[in-house]
DNA sequence: TTGAGTTATGGTAACGTTCCCATATTGACT
DNA sequence: AGTCAATATGGGAACGTTACCATAACTCAA
């Protein structure tokens, strides 16, 4: 009558099978050396009672917790959406837990974020890195992962990121197939991952002896409105030089479509735009966006299955670059023959 | 010597304040009876050797983990990333943690994920329920609070949701102030929702002496696809017929616009378009996509302000439901008189 | 001064595991 | 037969809190 209402523990299962507790220990954490029938016979109780492990006490016990924190700009931006969507799959497949918290690209909101995460006992961190000063990951024994293009700052610490310069190239030879040898820019704001995406162009350019100065260009801040404006004011300039754009990103890139539309040009008959990140509602628009996109899903998995390997006391600090593809659809054409012909 | 590499307990913190651990622990939990210099005392030993609380221990002893779950379809979902958001800001503020999970519109998984969540020892959960077997929820002392519109099926437990009904009734009445008196409507799979949607819509109809039945429909599945093909089917009818469209969720209505602009016709001249949902991505498309506002971000967080109420002993179950507001873009444009007139 | 009532504190037992050490039991080899 | 290793099990002691009861100190009235 006395374990009436409350939850079965290892101590009933072990009386229930006759044994000690030790032996259920060993049993449920199936390692060592026990007896297959004494196995057994606890296997039959445990299930009989209907017990289940308490993860506090064992997690009290062994220091382990089975939760993963994860912090990143936004999951409702559908650039994140993604990554949490394959961290969380692939957490839940290693029955780990994952915890998301959202900086809003906010560097004090970063640090309170990693330090509630600290406090809630989390075996290990993802984080996509706003702040320049995450000494608290790197000083204590805390198993972070990177994510994202920042992370290059923090070389100490392993990471995992989509390989910019690699989509970058994937893109301009596309558009070069195509017929655009020089593409304007829409790039975003002075930071690393813009500096990414500007060296590989420039890398792109030099092996193809074509001056990168020469490329129109504008800059945006990630955003539809923004990307909107960039391509209002590429507009401004000498029509003939503006035929193809490549943003660097795919909510920019909407925003130039939507502002070709507005200027009373057509994409991509007049001007071709190319994405990049391959975000879902890229395939919403008209025409359906052309862009690269970057493996979100399959780097929130990556990087879970690295931090696990972290924890479980895996000590190389590890970079991984996940290769990007192109995703054809309707925003880019051929460039017209005549009309090369005649500008080229 | 000892304590050298390891975290300082509240042990720690006793023995360098001169008093007991019972103490401290009182002063930590802000409780009681204790004296003004002993607790400055404490406060400023447990400051001085940087000490933390273990959660952990502190789950065990109390029962309460500062553990919250949450059981959705897909956070990379537009529909959905919202509801996460608002609700993982709010078990933050609450210094609670939220672990998100996907069911995939899988009731299996669904459950699946219930029980893990049950042994990750969260102290409850946000549901959207999916399977119709949902029993061990209502069953055990398990804190639930179900969100969306199937949570309708489970009277027993708190609930919080939009107000379809309203929300409907907002955009039916949007419609007959520019013209359209007899939109016609794509609607989703049958399942409660697209009941709740479509009683609104009768109601809405009866009220003001125009039969239901005679408005044109198409079935779709909620997915931009399905909200194309439903379109197209809708224009293969008499043309005269279809002037407006309201759509059961913005990604259809997304669909439905894209199928319009495909079948050569213009929006919102030739076909005007209503959304439902007010997602992101419904912002960029061309035109802008006018539709209903779900509050799905507040939704969330008084989920989460619900659920933790509910953890806090009150046990009245209760069923909120948040209005939703029109959006105007550019979608819906006021019939043109001399049409109206023709027709009228 | 004594007793009751309050306030401040300490000690100990949980919470449900895992970890480590001790001890039986067995089989095999000298 | 006796020693040694290997295998199988049991019995505590942690892990770091909180909950509860006991007790000391102090206040105030009789």
């Amino acid at each position: 009558m006395s374990r009436r209402k409350r939850a079965p523990t290892i101590l009933d299962v072990a009386e229930a099978a006759g044994v000690s507790k030790s032996t259920v220990a060993r049993v449920l954490s199936n390692s060592e050396s026990v007896d297959e029938k004494t196995r057994e016979r606890v296997h039959r109780a445990s299930k009989r009672l209907g017990y289940e492990r308490n993860r506090l006490a064992q997690a009290l016990r062994s220091g382990r917790t089975g939760l993963l924190g994860m912090v990143i700009p936004d999951v409702s931006n559908p650039s994140w959406a993604d990554v949490a969507r394959g961290a969380q799959d692939a957490a839940s497949r290693e029955n780990a837990s994952l915890i998301v918290l959202n900086s809003d690209w906010n560097p004090e909101q970063e640090v309170r974020h990693i330090s509630a995460l600290r406090q809630a006992c989390v075996d290990g961190a993802i984080i996509n890195p706003i702040s320049d000063r995450l000494d608290s990951l790197t000083k204590a024994d805390f198993h972070a992962v990177l994510i994202g293009s920042e992370s290059e700052r923090f070389p100490g610490l392993s990471s995992v990121g989509s390989d910019i310069p690699q989509g970058v190239s994937i893109g301009l030879e596309y558009l070069a197939h195509v017929g655009f040898t020089r593409p304007a820019l829409i790039i975003g704001e002075p930071r690393l991952a813009r500096t990414k995406f500007m060296r590989a162009v420039v890398d792109h350019c030099v092996a193809r002896d074509i001056d990168p100065a020469t490329l129109e260009m504008e800059e945006g801040a990630y955003t539809v409105e923004s990307g909107k404006a960039a391509m209002h004011r590429l507009l401004e300039r000498p029509r003939d030089r503006i035929n193809c754009v490549f943003a660097a990103n795919d909510l920019m890139a909407i925003g130039a479509l939507l502002a070709v539309r507005e200027a009373g040009l057509r994409c991509p008959e007049d001007i071709s735009i190319l994405g990049f990140d391959g975000i879902g509602p890229s395939a919403y628009s008209d025409p359906g966006l052309t862009t690269i996109r970057k493996p979100s899903q399959e780097l929130g998995a990556l990087a879970v299955k690295q931090l696990l390997a972290s924890i479980d006391g895996n000590r190389e600090t590890v970079h991984h670059l996940m290769s990007c593809t192109l995703i054809e659809r309707g925003s880019v054409s051929a460039r017209r023959p005549q009309l090369a012909r005649m500008r080229g």
